[in-house]
RNA sequence: GGUCUCGUGGCCGAGUGGCUAGGCAGAGCUCUGCAAAAGCUUCCACAGCGGUUCGAAUCCGCUCGAGACCUCCA
C-alpha cells in the first residue's frame, strides 16, 4: 500500500504523510448539501474537489467507505426559528419533503452531469433522528449538555474544563464568549457561544418530531457527528467540507462526538477553498450564486456561452482545492480550449506511430504524475505535466520523437489513469455520431474532395460551411480531411 | 473589533531560498486553393518599501490592497 501519499490537515496546519487507521480501509466524511433550493456552482466545486480525492484514494487501491450526508432539516434563519427547508415549503405550499425530494433529485443530476462517483452512503439527517435524540441524552448526561425552555443546549464553557473547544479553527472559547455578536432570541442560553442541540419548536413549526424535552428538532450540527460516527465509527480517516464549515459547524461536530464518545473522531480534517465570482464568495443564502444550469446552458449575463460540464470540471481542477478561484467567462474559454487540446491528443493515442526505440522518458513521466498528487491532490501540477505528454504525442505523430510499442503501452494506460480515473473527464461529444452518420460525413468529404480537385472552390466551401453549421468541424491535413463534432 | 488567508506576466493559475510550471490570449513559423483547425517556436511576472542572505517571487518587518470566518452557508 502506498505511503508516499501526504495531504493538507487543516486542523494542524500542516502537511501529514497518509496513514490510514485500519489499512487498506479509508472512512471518508463529506458534509453535503442542504436540500432546500439548486446547488450553485460553488458548492459544485467542492464535490468535484472531494470527487478528485475520492477518486485518487481509490486508484491508489484503498477500500474507501465514501460518505455524504443529505440535510434536510435543521438549519435556522437567523431572524425566525424557521428552518430553511419549512420556509421554503411554506412559500412554495408543499410538503416539506416534497422540498427535500426535488432538490436531493436535482443534486444528484447535477453532480452525474459533472462525472463524480457517488458516495458509498448517503445518509439523510431525517433518518437518524432518534441517533441524534440518543447522543443529545448521551451529552447531556455528561454534563455537557443542558436543557433550557424544551431545547438543549451544548455547555461550552463546561466543555473546555476537559477539551479545547477552538481546537479545529484556532479561537479561544475566552475571545469567543466576550465577543461573540449580540443576537436576539439567545436568551435560553448560559452564555453566547452555547451551541443548540436540540430545538424547541413552536405550534406552528411543521418540521418536528418528539423527543425527552418535548416537540422540537434537532440542532444544526447534530448530524453529522451521528452519520459519521454510525458508518465510519468513533474515529475515522478524512473529514471534509467547504472552509465555511469550520467554524462553527466543524469545531461543534468535534465537541459533540468528544462531548458524547470520548474520542478524537477524526485524523484528517480537509478544507476546499471556495469558488469566488468577481473575487467574492458565492452565497446560497444571498442568491449570488451562479447555478450549474445558468454555466450549462450560457443563460447568465456574465457568460458569453455555454460551458461543458467537463470544461467546467476542467477548469476547476486546473486550480488547487485550498486555493480560491475565481471564476470568469474568459477563464473558463481558456479551460475549454485545453481541455479539447488534452482529450484530442488522449483519442490520438492510439494511433501513434511505433518504433524500436523511445526518445521519451514514459517512466518520468510517470513518477512526475504520482507525485504531483501525492503532494497533497496537486491537479494543477499534474496537468501541467499532462500537457507535456499532449506535447510528445503531438510531436510522436509529427515523427519528431519516437516511442516503442511497450512505451506506448505504458504511456496510454498511465494517461488513461490519469484523465479518465483520477481526474474524472470523458468526452463529451464523441459517440453522438453513430457509423451512420460518421459514414455520412466520410461521404460529404469525398465530395468536397473531389470539388477540391476540380478546383471547385466555391464547392468545396459550401460543404465545409454547411457541415459546420451541423456541427460538424472540417480539418483539412497532408493526408486528406477529418472531422470532429463541435 | 477579533482570528486567519491571499496579492504572480493581458486573463486563469502552479511554484516556498538559486535551475524562473501549465493552460488561454499575443507574435513568428509550418501545413493549406483560401480559411479554419492543428502543430512547432517564442515575448511578457512575481503589489510597494525596507531587511536577512553570496543569492528571494519564495524568509522577516512595515505599507497598501483583496478576501474568508466570527451568524445559515461548499
Amino acid at each position: 500500500m502506498q505511503t508516499k501519499l501526504k495531504l493538507y490537515n487543516s486542523k494542524n496546519r500542516a502537511l501529514e504523510t497518509f496513514n490510514p487507521l485500519n489499512p487498506p480501509f479509508v472512512g471518508l466524511y463529506v458534509c453535503g448539501p442542504t436540500v432546500y433550493s439548486e446547488v450553485h456552482i460553488g458548492n459544485v466545486r467542492t464535490f468535484n474537489s472531494f470527487d478528485l480525492i475520492y477518486r485518487y484514494l481509490l486508484h491508489l487501491g484503498y477500500k474507501v467507505r465514501y460518505v455524504r450526508n443529505i440535510t434536510d432539516v435543521g438549519h435556522l434563519l437567523d431572524d425566525t426559528s424557521e428552518d430553511r427547508i419549512s420556509k421554503k415549503a411554506r412559500l412554495e405550499n408543499i410538503e416539506p419533503m416534497e422540498v427535500v425530494q426535488r432538490y436531493t433529485v436535482d443534486f444528484h443530476q447535477t453532480m452525474e452531469q459533472f462525472n463524480a462517483l457517488p458516495p458509498s452512503i448517503e445518509p439523510t439527517a431525517t433518518g437518524h433522528l432518534i441517533e441524534q435524540i440518543e447522543l443529545v441524552q448521551t451529552i447531556i448526561d455528561k454534563g455537557f449538555g443542558y436543557e433550557s425552555n424544551g431545547s438543549v443546549y451544548f455547555d461550552v464553557a463546561a466543555y473546555n474544563n476537559h477539551h479545547n473547544y477552538g481546537e479545529l479553527s484556532g479561537r479561544n472559547v475566552d475571545d469567543l464568549l466576550s465577543n461573540t455578536r449580540d443576537l436576539d432570541g439567545q436568551s435560553d442560553k448560559r452564555h453566547p457561544a452555547d451551541f443548540a442541540l436540540w430545538k424547541n419548536a413552536e405550534p406552528q413549526h411543521i418540521m418536528k418530531w418528539n423527543s425527552p424535552w418535548g416537540m422540537g428538532f434537532p440542532g444544526w450540527h447534530l448530524e453529522c457527528s451521528v452519520m459519521s460516527t454510525k458508518y465510519l465509527g468513533k474515529q475515522f480517516d478524512i473529514h471534509g467540507g467547504g472552509m465555511d464549515l469550520k467554524f462553527p459547524h466543524h469545531e461543534c461536530e468535534i465537541a459533540q462526538n468528544k462531548a458524547g464518545y470520548d474520542e478524537e473522531p477524526v485524523k484528517y480534517w480537509l478544507h476546499t477553498n471556495m469558488l469566488t465570482f468577481n473575487g467574492k464568495k458565492m452565497a446560497k443564502s444571498e442568491g449570488t450564486g451562479v447555478t450549474p444550469r445558468e454555466m450549462l446552458t450560457g443563460d447568465h449575463p456574465l457568460l458569453t456561452q455555454a460551458y461543458s460540464a467537463m470544461t467546467i470540471r476542467f477548469f476547476m481542477l486546473q486550480a488547487h482545492y485550498r486555493s480560491t478561484l475565481d471564476f470568469s467567462n474568459d477563464a473558463l474559454q481558456a479551460a475549454e480550449k485545453g481541455l479539447k487540446r488534452l482529450m484530442v491528443a488522449l483519442n490520438s493515442l492510439p494511433n501513434l506511430p511505433v518504433l524500436e526505440k523511445s526518445t521519451l522518458d514514459v517512466s518520468d513521466m510517470h513518477e512526475k504524475l504520482y507525485a504531483a498528487m501525492n503532494d497533497d491532490f496537486n491537479s494543477p501540477i499534474a496537468i501541467a505535466h499532462l500537457f507535456e505528454a499532449v506535447k510528445w504525442v503531438n510531436l510522436i505523430s509529427d515523427g519528431k520523437e519516437s516511442i516503442s510499442e511497450s512505451d506506448k503501452d505504458a504511456l496510454t494506460k498511465l494517461l488513461n489513469a490519469f484523465v479518465t480515473d483520477i481526474l474524472g473527464l470523458k468526452n463529451e461529444s464523441e459517440n453522438d455520431g453513430t457509423e451512420k452518420i460518421d459514414g455520412l460525413v466520410q461521404f460529404a468529404l469525398e465530395l468536397r474532395q473531389q470539388a477540391k480537385l476540380d478546383k471547385n472552390y466555391a464547392m468545396s466551401d459550401s460543404i465545409r460551411d454547411r457541415l459546420k453549421e451541423i456541427g460538424f468541424e472540417i480539418k483539412d491535413g497532408k493526408d486528406g480531411s477529418t472531422y470532429t463534432t463541435l
